[in-house]
This record gives C-alpha cells, structure tokens and sequence, in this order.
DNA sequence: GGAATTACGTCAGTACTGTTGACGTAATTT
DNA sequence: AAATTACGTCAACAGTACTGACGTAATTCC
C-alpha cells in the first residue's frame, strides 16, 4: 500500500485554484463558518442527550407556534419518519406540546412549553453572540447584505418559507387563554 | 393523544422574536442557505454512491494536495474511522492517490488523480454558480464584506486552517505572479 | 351516506456518517 | 534499544436520514 499502484491515476500535485471561475474561497469559507457555527448548539444539546435535529425542530416550533406536522416536515425537507422519533422525544421530555387543531382536528398544532421556549433560547444564544460578533468585525453596516447574501443563497421556490417568518408585531394573533 | 395531558406544560402560543437580542433571523438563513447550499453536490454524488463526506474530503485533498491523513483529519474535525471508510472508497475508485511522504515515510501524502480532480470541479460548480448568483443579487461590491463575515464566524483557533489555502485565493491577497 | 382523501402515527428495514476504544506495524525519535 | 508517531483496521454502537407499507381518525367529495 502506500504508493501508486500501476493501475491508478497519477498524482496532481497542483492545488485546484479559482481558475475555472470556481468560488473555492466563499464554498470553503462556507463549510467552516457552518461547522462552527452549528458546534456551540452541539455541546448544549449533548447535555440533554439530543442532537441537532432536535434543535431544528425546537427552532422552528419556537418560530411559528402552532404550525403543523405537515407544515414542519415542508420547512425541514425530511421525512415523516426522521422526524417522528426527534419530535416524540421532545414530547416526552415535555419541551413541546400538540393541541389538536381547531378547524381541522386532524391536525396537530405545535407549540413549545416555557421549557422548550428556554432551551431555544439557550441555543441560539451562543448562535447569536457570534453572528454579532462576526458583524461587528465586518462593520455592522454590512447586516443587510450578509441577509440579502443569504436570502439569495436559499431556492427561489423555497424562499417563500423563510418570510413565513412571524413578522414578531408583538402579536396577539389571538387574544385568548 | 393529541391534547395537553395534564402534566405537561401549557404551549406558548406567541412567536419567539428577536427581542431578547437573539439574531433569529439570520441564524434561520444561515440554516436554509446551508442546506440548499449542499443539495446541489448531494445530488451528483448520489450518482456515485458518494455522500458529503466524500465531497469534503475530495475537496480538501485537491486543495491542499499531498496533505497528509492526520492534516486532514484535523482540518475536518472527525476521526480517523470516520475518515478511514471514505478515504478508502475514494481510493479504490482511483479519484485519490497516497504518496509515501519523503520526509517521513510513515506519512502518506494524498493527491487527487485526474479523476478526483475532474470530479472535483464538477461537484464544486453548482455551488459556485450559487454563490455568483447571489452576489450578483446583492450587488458584486458586497463579495468582500462576505468573505470577511463569513471568515469571522469561523473560530479565531481554527482560522489558521483556512489561510493555509493554496495562496491565490481569488486575487490580491498576495500579489505573486 | 358512502367513498376517497388527508394528516398523522408507526412498524420494518436500510444507509451514511459519526463516535470510542483497542490493536498492529512500520518508521522516526530519543 | 525503547518510546513515540502516523497510519490502517477491527469491533461495536449512535444519530439522522431514507423508503415503503399499514392503520386510524377526520374531512371532503360525489
């Protein structure tokens, strides 16, 4: 082992570069900064013995109250199947709760309960912190276009999604209890 | 089912927002451009039978060619099992090579082949279509700012890594030849 | 009212990527 | 010669994802 079999290809010994009009930089710049990124969440969520697609779920039910199964499993792109065992747990372990849903009983609305609102809170904190961090090296100016960056980086057709967002009018969209 | 079993906490039916400082919205792009980010590769490899870590160690390896195992190990942040099955299967598809190192020849030196390379490229081009894409949306003026914040989300420790990129990353940042 | 459809839960089986721990070997360093 | 290093590999296991199928309650369609 260890050296060129006859077979194999030979060796290129120059490194790809941003010659064909390939973005290396911003697609290795992108790897590392989401590695690091989704690496603080990491460590709190292995004290709870849940993984990173337990914080998916607990975001985005802290997000939009209320949302569906059908409607969350649109947003995460998974099946229903992945999904079931991670949104059970948080069930279980009582971070999120399902109310039978008003006009169509079908349904099962989602919503967090003051544990599962903490521990959100708790994960995106640290998220929070070096996203300001790294705005503030950048000068913070520069928030809109890192957005429009962003936005621009996500599927047309998915955009929809993320303007879904609960335009936080401090809403009473129902004023019951 | 489906109800509030009375132990269970009461849902919290307001939206979480950025109130309490916490950046949501751009910890949520970061989350949907990530993902639409690496679904273009995800797809290619499929054809092969590779997975998206396959496509980080492809990368790498044709980045900084001749790295050794434990460089890379350390670049990725995985271990060595991990590493071992991928590197193997990349290997007996003569897309890498391994090169008795000189210096020390315990080491081993990978290198792309033609193949590798070629592969390479190919996975890496929708993604760069993606980012000019999106720069062009929020203006080409903007690329630096990107750069910038996206390095400064990665760990100060690890920023190391990224510098360690074949020189002439997309321009100045060296001015040789 | 009965049939089709929908929303969900769940069971079975599988794949990929990641982990820890241990052991072996060749090469280098002390 | 002994210790250490770089790597390969074996075993066992965990988390997250997938496909396909089946069941049930609720809603919609005819």
């Amino acid at each position: 082992m260890t050296d060129r079999s006859s077979a194999a290809g030979k060796p290129i010994r120059t490194a790809i570069t941003d010659e064909d009009g390939i973005d290396f930089a911003i697609i290795e710049l992108f790897f590392f900064a989401y590695r690091d990124f989704t690496s603080d969440p990491d460590q709190i969520l292995a004290d709870y013995g849940f993984g990173r697609a337990h914080h998916r779920v607990l975001h985005f039910v802290n997000r939009r109250p209320g949302l569906t199964v059908a409607e969350l499993l649109d947003v995460l792109k998974i099946t229903k199947q992945s999904l079931a065992r991670v949104l059970k747990q948080l069930i279980d372990t009582d971070h999120i709760v399902q109310v039978q849903g008003l006009r169509d009983r079908r349904q099962r609305e989602l919503y967090p309960t003051a544990k599962g609102r903490a521990l959100a809170l708790a994960l995106a904190r640290p998220q929070s912190r070096r996203i300001r961090a790294a705005l503030e090296d950048s000068g913070t100016a520069e928030r809109a276009s890192i957005e429009r960056f962003l936005e621009a980086m996500v599927n047309p057709e998915l955009r929809a999604q993320i303007n879904i967002v609960p335009a936080q009018t401090s809403g009473k969209k129902n004023g019951d209890h």
